[in-house]
RNA sequence: GGGCGGUUAGCUCAGCGGUAGAGCACUUGCUCGACACGCAAGGGGUCACAGGUUCAAUCCCUGUACCGCCCACCA
């Protein structure tokens, strides 16, 4: 016998090991089934998991487990990403701890570190997904760094490189000056903060009495200078244009330019251009072959160089700012200080405030790559679900700039490029294919730069089955059928996948994407370990069970929408596992957990065919929901199927026909344990744990039988039975009806009282006869006579044709009863008048289609009779 | 500045051209032999606001307000 509760801490742990031991988990790539093939977005291995990572490892796992259900080869591919610069962090931080820094450490030593804490951190990655029961192949785990992608990485670099794709340019990057690498421009995040704007005379040459008033945030950049910028129609500065001007501090001389980039709007209309170290100035310098000079170094200090006045050399960004602000107030060249509202660039993870800076970067030409990857899409050889995702993957895609991807960093793919001491470029996979290429004797040396993380995981749909090399699995799991993940990574992750598989392997990457919701916390803040506000789901798997937390991550999927979040609903869903739990128990006490060689088409009693036939509508909608992707609806359908109809409903019918053993219960209890049964495989992808234990206690066969491994069901269409769904329906407002007038009237939970019905026709009289003793049972009658004379003060409601007469006068308030009965005529008065209202609209009878008419007409005449039969019911209670 | 979402019961959220839904919370009654993590019956909503289309609008269109996000800009 089961407990009388559900104990997920029990069984969780004991079914995974088992399934795993199994083997169940593996594709087959030899296997002549339709193969199914979800690629799992490696998490980061900077870590643990969050509650983000659950609910889209949750939902990937139920696809996986209806499709492997459904006879398909399901292959979902797990693994880990390496995560360079975040795991640069997390080192980098203990090193501080530990007084030291990664240079002095050295390279090698610092990469050993680093796959230690890999070890460390995928270890405890995939102990995470094991407890959420998800079913990935873990013979395929994979990892960013391990030996086949990282030839992938090399085979792809040199393919794009020779390709044009890939190429090395002098450019202005973003510049992380404290982690000392570059990092894209999708890694940098906008900040607001409050800060001040500056206007500082520039005097003009030759006339001491004039100049000209820039604007400017970042004052100490004006080290840089090298031209002012004015709008070409702007009146004011017509006459100016060609002259330059003295640059403060300086000294040096500085043209005063004409460009569109100016608005006169702002500010004077001048503006300082400073090529090196802004975004639009650097534009601004290429249009008119301006000088580059770079003020700051790595480090964002100022250089060490002529052109920088010698107290500045060395200093720091901002104390240089402190300082020439000072020069500039001592010369009286600051006309004004303004608080303002700006932003500022801040890098993404190290949270540094970043510096534009030239370098030497390798770029990937991603203006080239989006052509393809965007028309794939709009041609819907790839669709984004729900829809409205693709705009912001067209926006993104369709606007590309040049992708960086060198970062000067460590843990990572190493650039596959050598220099000569000339400074001549050698791309090849390995250093025997670069030397060749550089010709024997010449010394070559290997760039030390590493690629953007997002880079290898860009191949991951194909490298992780098998490319470069052709391979059985890469033949028949790529593309893959779905992808789902976060809107977040739409830009670093989603995009790069279909640029280069597109470009690589002549076709999309997979051909659904499912964009789910993100989890928010209570503020419907996003979290992040930054912020400290991530929620730890094996906290909330130790409170209600892995069960309830899939349930409630699936259940609140709703697309196009976030997630917040409440216990409540985590309680609820716990609750609905005991539900199940104990339904299970009850087929248990009643014997009803056999139904080996059961038909269900044959079955001959209503109740039983009712509940087979809503069991393969269930069936149907949860399939259905499944396959586009509405998880909500699908959790929504089977928690309403199964506490709702089989556990409120169908069980309840049952106890009267097995009490008495009547002829239908035989035929009950092997109806119970089938539909038992299919709840069970049907609730499956969603509570693996608590279904597979109750399969293994009841109708396990053998010691390879198992529930995950069990068929979904297909029903045959003799399974529907509208005539029996009709009758329980009638019966469900029978009971209903009784109960919900008992209760308004007050009537005592236990007394039985003996129901007579009036005009009641041979369908209702026959429906009557077979279930008398459910009716009894459920509305707690003691009997059911039909009558034609109505006692005086009973109480009366109305079924259909028939009129429910319950002769309780006396433990009854009669006025009670009559204000009930007004209530109900009042309502149906209201209804009557709405209805012909409708009906006397021209307009309407016109215009609506036949059937809306047809239905407004029965509905009143529905209400119509009813009325007269209650109007009937108050006369003979004014009589009493 | 451009774009995308949201605004429905006290709370968290579904839904969607033809009489407003769920879970939780709330009220009332239940030791009806599976389950109080339960059973039964209830109360509770001008579906943000203003226009428009339609026989009919919570749903479609236009606009407004507030909330959230994405992209860009910010001398």
């Amino acid at each position: 016998m089961l407990d009388k509760t559900f104990d997920p801490k029990a069984i969780e742990e004991k079914h995974y090991q088992d399934w795993e031991e199994a083997g169940v988990f593996a594709c087959d790539p030899n296997s002549d089934k339709v193969p199914y093939t979800v690629m799992m977005p490696p998490p980061n291995v900077t870590g643990s998991l969050h509650i983000g990572h659950a609910l889209n490892h949750t939902l990937q796992d139920i696809l996986i487990r209806y499709n492997r259900m459904k006879g398909k080869d399901a292959l979902w591919q797990p693994g880990t990403d390496h995560a360079s610069i975040a795991v640069h962090m997390v080192l980098e931080k203990k090193l501080h701890e530990e007084g030291t820094n990664r240079f002095k450490l050295g390279r090698k030593k610092f990469l050993e570190k680093a796959w230690e804490w890999k070890e460390y951190s995928g270890n405890t990655i995939t102990s995470q997904l094991r407890r959420l029961g998800t079913t990935p192949d873990w013979e395929r785990e994979r990892f960013t760094m391990d030996e086949g992608l990282s030839k992938a990485v090399l085979k792809a670099f040199v393919k794009l490189y020779e390709g044009g794709i890939i190429y090395r340019a002098e450019r202005l990057v973003n510049w992380d000056p404290e982690r000392q690498t570059v990092i894209s421009d999708l890694e940098v995040i906008q900040k607001e903060q409050k800060g001040k704007m500056w206007h500082i005379k520039y005097p003009v040459e030759g006339d001491v009495e004039q100049f000209i008033t820039v604007a400017t945030t970042r004052p100490e950049t004006m080290l840089g200078d090298t031209a002012v910028a004015v709008h070409p129609d702007d009146a004011r500065y017509k006459d100016m244009v060609g002259k330059s001007v003295v640059l403060p501090i300086t000294g040096r001389m500085i043209p005063i330019i004409a460009d569109e980039h100016s608005d006169p709007e702002k500010g004077s209309g001048a503006v300082k251009i400073t090529p090196a170290h802004d975004f639009n100035d650097f534009e601004v310098g290429q249009r008119h072959n301006l000088q580059m000079i770079s003020i700051l170094d790595e480090h964002a200090q100022l250089v060490k160089e002529d052109f920088i006045p010698k107290e500045y050399q060395g200093l720091d960004r901002y104390k240089a700012r402190e300082k020439i602000l000072h020069e500039l107030e001592d010369q009286d060249l600051i006309v004004e200080v303004e608080t303002i509202k700006n932003t500022i660039p801040v890098g993404e993870r190290s949270g540094v405030v970043i510096e534009p800076f030239m370098t030497k970067q390798w770029f990937v030409d991603t203006p080239t790559l989006a052509k393809p990857a965007a028309q794939a899409v709009r041609d819907g050889r790839t669709r984004f679900i729900p829809q409205q995702y693709e705009n912001m993957y067209f926006a993104w895609v369709d606007n590309q700039i040049p992708w960086c991807i060198s970062r000067q960093l460590w843990w990572g793919h190493q650039i596959p490029a050598w220099y000569d001491k000339d400074g001549n470029v050698y791309v090849a996979e390995n250093e025997e294919d670069a030397q060749k290429q550089a010709g024997a004797g010449v010394t070559i040396t290997r760039d030390d730069d590493v690629l953007d993380t997002w880079f290898s995981s860009a191949l991951w749909p194909f490298s992780t089955i098998g490319w470069p090399d052709d391979t059985a699995e890469l033949g028949r799991y790529f593309p893959g059928d779905a992808l789902v993940t976060g809107f977040d990574i739409i830009t670093f992750w989603v995009s790069r996948m279909m640029m280069f598989s597109l470009y690589i392997m002549d076709d999309v990457p997979f051909k659904d994407v499912y964009i789910h919701a993100l989890v928010r916390d209570a503020k419907g803040q996003k979290m992040s370990k930054s912020k400290g506000n991530v929620m730890d789901p094996i906290d909330l798997i130790e409170q209600y069970g892995t069960d309830a937390v899939r349930f409630t991550l699936c259940a609140m999927a709703a697309q196009g929408r976030d997630i917040r979040l409440a216990d409540e609903r985590l309680q609820g869903y716990r609750n609905f596992a005991t539900k199940l739990w104990n339904a299970s128990r009850y087929c248990e006490m009643n014997d009803c957990l056999s139904h080996d060689g059961f038909d269900p088409s044959t079955a001959q009693y209503a109740p039983n065919q009712w509940i087979i036939h809503e069991v393969k509508a269930a069936a149907q909608e949860i399939s259905q929901a499944i396959e586009g992707y509405r998880f909500n609806e699908a959790a929504n359908a089977v928690y309403q199927f199964v506490w709702g109809t089989f556990c409120d409903w169908y069980l309840e019918i049952s106890k009267p026909l097995l009490a008495k053993d009547s002829k239908a219960a035989d035929e009950v209890r092997q109806t119970t344990s089938w539909a038992l049964h299919q709840i069970l495989i049907l609730l499956n992808p969603f509570m693996p744990y608590i279904t597979e234990e109750l399969y293994a206690g009841f109708f396990k066969k053998d010691a390879d039988d198992r529930l995950i491994t069990a068929a979904w069901p297909e029903y045959s269409d003799n399974l529907s039975n509208e005539a029996a769904k009709t009758e329980m329906e009638w019966l469900q407002t029978m009971v209903g009806e009784i109960r919900s007038v008992r209760a308004d009237m007050n009537v005592p939970a236990g007394a039985k009282i003996a129901l007579l019905i009036k005009g009641a026709n041979a369908q209702t009289q026959s429906r009557i006869e077979s279930h008398k003793d459910v009716i009894c049972k459920m509305a707690r009658l003691s009997d059911i006579s039909l009558t034609e004379n109505v006692p005086a003060g009973a109480v009366q409601t109305i079924v259909e044709e028939a009129t429910l007469i319950l002769p309780i006068a006396d433990i009854i308030d009669l006025d009670e009863e009559r204000k009930r009965l007004t209530k109900v005529i009042g309502k149906l008065d209201a209804d009557i008048q709405k209805i012909d209202a409708k009906l006397g609209n021209e307009k309407f009878v016109k215009n609506a289609p036949e059937e809306v008419i047809e239905e407004q007409k029965s509905r009143k005449e529905e209400a119509l009779a009813k009325r007269t039969k209650l109007e009937q019911a108050v006369k003979q209670l004014q009589s009493a």
